[in-house]
DNA sequence: GAGTTTGAAACT
DNA sequence: CAGTTTCAAACTC
């Protein structure tokens, strides 16, 4: 790699604008930052996603696992923008430099890195569709590629490209506030340009310092775009839950502090040079219809809604939080909910994205479904009850109620309708849908006897058959695989073949073969033996006898163990 | 409907 | 990681 000085010393040229025009000629150089910040792409068409993303059971990132909205590489381009010179200079006397100072990327070694690296000039690197014309400053890669990017260019990298030892020879005082570059025979100093960071990777750099000194100071460089508003800092808030619909469409990712007054949002941006006409009576607006609108905080009434609104009533979460419900779910607030400043909507669209890819990058669970079914280890993302309706149905964290008992909605676990798990760190539980201390036997007990009801309910209605109890017999088994971790296929077109994907296609239709795989296990791995043995006293202890007969299934499985489980070798 | 309680989420 | 604060839902009156 070549040396950064050597980069500064051989001063490559600029850009063209970079050339051509002189200091004075240049527009403001905030104004020239903000139209480089990131293009915010029309939300709209992407909202629609964001709902789907709700049904979806596929995953395509690891990052972005459940009920997040899609970061959608084929209309997002990733722009990594960069101050330009003139705004590098921005704190220093004149303002001016005609030095370059390049970083480069060694994970971006194209035919147009030395052209298009990353540059702190006013060329941009940006990845994007492939394009043959080197000419218009851009590096364009496929799709494909371009996610691979994206996740190359991680915080390591930074790290290791920007905060190496040779690029600190010539940045003085590291990454957190200000960099100080020695170019050409001055030192200056620039306000770090966050956004040259991937999205994913904003905790690098606390951006509050650029934002605090933004708005109203000379550090006019550092309103920063919506994709790196800091959630942790509760000082910010996105411009365009304050302008709303008003905000243009340029700068719409900007945030602002969220003591900052209306007019003083306007002035600021007077100051860096955005026409703000557009804005003042929009704002003047926005202020008496915050003023008029009584708020309402009536729940939701029917059952119908709950499907379709969760209702809720969030005040200063600007529903941008997991406190939110519609936020959590994953859903935009809706005009059932009454929600003030609410930036949970379409038109936020970018804002919510990158607000929950940043929770995400916290808690990659952080927006999987709460309730988790061990016995294949899969989220319930198909939000089918039914498939959680099980004893070992639980909830992912586990709740921590003191007081509760878990007999009330303020449990997660109670409020899922599932029991409390040994994951769960609550007090004196009592949860009537199963309470901690019960062990998964006395589950498989309890929902076995539950099942002899339904088995002796229906002998009764049934007389002398066995037709009928199908079910019955199905939901043992299945309990019994819930309550063992274990997949069990018992008959190739039951509903559990379909989770049952370890399973070959061979001996699924067989129908015969008995499957059983731990979860947690890789497939091919056996089931544990006291898992079997578990099985096995338990259905010595409650199988009625006609059920261990060589007519049901469970005789005329494989050989695999004393059971007669096939192991799946 | 207002006020209180509760526990998760967020923050330090 | 533990303690504290913030938040919004659940609950009570």
């Amino acid at each position: 790699m070549e040396s950064y000085r050597n980069d500064i010393e051989a001063s490559p040229t600029t850009s063209p604008s970079e050339q051509v025009l002189t200091p004075c000629e240049k527009k403001s150089p905030v104004s020239e930052f903000l139209n480089d910040l990131s293009p915010i792409m029309p939300s709209r068409a992407r909202a629609s996603l964001y709902k789907q993303r709700l049904y979806e059971t596929s995953f395509t990132s690891n990052s972005s696992l459940f009920n997040s909205p899609h970061l959608n590489i084929h209309q997002r381009p990733i722009n990594l923008n960069f101050l330009q010179s003139d705004e590098i200079g921005a704190s220093s006397s004149n303002g001016c430099y005609q030095d370059d100072f390049m970083i480069k990327h060694s994970e971006y070694h194209t035919q147009h890195d030395e052209q298009y690296g990353a540059c702190f000039n006013a060329s941009e690197v940006t990845i994007g569709k492939t394009s043959d014309n080197a000419n218009d400053g851009v590096v364009e890669i496929s799709d494909d590629e371009r996610l691979d990017k994206m996740l190359d260019i991680s915080s390591k990298n930074i790290r290791e490209h920007v905060a190496s030892d040779e690029f600190m020879e010539h940045v003085g005082q590291g990454l957190d506030s200000k960099l100080t570059f020695l170019g050409g025979n001055q030192a200056m100093s620039m306000q770090l340009p966050y956004n040259i960071l991937p999205l994913n990777h904003y905790p690098l750099i606390s951006p509050i310092v650029g934002v605090a000194d933004c708005v109203g100071s000379d550090h006019h460089g550092a309103c920063v775009p919506s994709h790196i508003l800091p959630l942790s800092h509760d000082t910010l808030i996105p411009l365009a839950g304050r302008v709303g619909d008003h905000v243009d469409s340029d700068h719409h990712g900007v945030c602002v502090p969220k003591n900052m007054e209306d007019s003083q949002i306007v002035s600021c941006f007077h100051q860096i040079g955005i026409p703000c006409q557009q804005f003042g009576d929009k704002v003047d607006q926005l202020s008496k219809s915050k003023d008029s609108s009584k708020r309402k905080r009536d729940r939701k009434t029917s059952p119908d809604e709950t499907e379709a609104c969760k209702h809720c009533n969030c005040r200063r979460s600007r529903c941008l939080k997991l406190y939110c419900e519609c936020f959590a779910a994953g859903i935009y607030c809706e005009d059932c909910c009454a929600c003030e400043n609410c930036v949970n909507k379409p038109d936020y669209e970018d804002i919510v994205l990158d607000i929950r890819h940043q929770i995400e990058l916290r808690n990659p669970l952080a927006f999987a479904p709460p309730i988790v079914n061990p016995s294949n280890d899969s989220p319930n993302v198909t939000g089918d009850e039914n498939l959680m309706n099980t004893p070992s149905a639980r909830h992912k964290r586990g709740c921590k109620c003191k007081r509760s008992k878990c007999l009330k909605k303020y449990c997660e676990c109670y409020r899922a309708k599932v029991g409390c798990s040994d994951g769960c760190h609550c007090e004196n539980c009592d949860n009537s849908f199963g309470k901690k201390s019960e062990s998964m036997i006395q589950r498989v007990e309890k929902q076995q006897n539950q099942s002899h009801e339904m088995l002796n309910t229906t002998q009764v209605m049934s007389d002398s058959t066995l037709v009928g109890i199908t079910n019955p017999v199905s939901s043992i088994w299945e309990n019994l695989a819930d309550n063992n971790h274990l997949t069990i296929s018992t008959h190739p077109y039951s509903r559990d073949m379909r989770d049952c994907q370890n399973v070959s296609q061979v001996e699924s239709e067989k129908g015969t073969s008995f499957h059983c795989y731990s979860s947690a296990l890789s497939p091919k791995q056996p089931c544990q033996s006291k898992e079997i043995d578990d099985i096995y006293e338990i259905m010595a202890d409650g199988f009625p006898d006609y059920l261990m007969e060589t007519s049901n299934p469970i005789n005329t499985v494989n050989s695999g163990s004393s059971l007669g489980l096939y192991n799946g070798e």
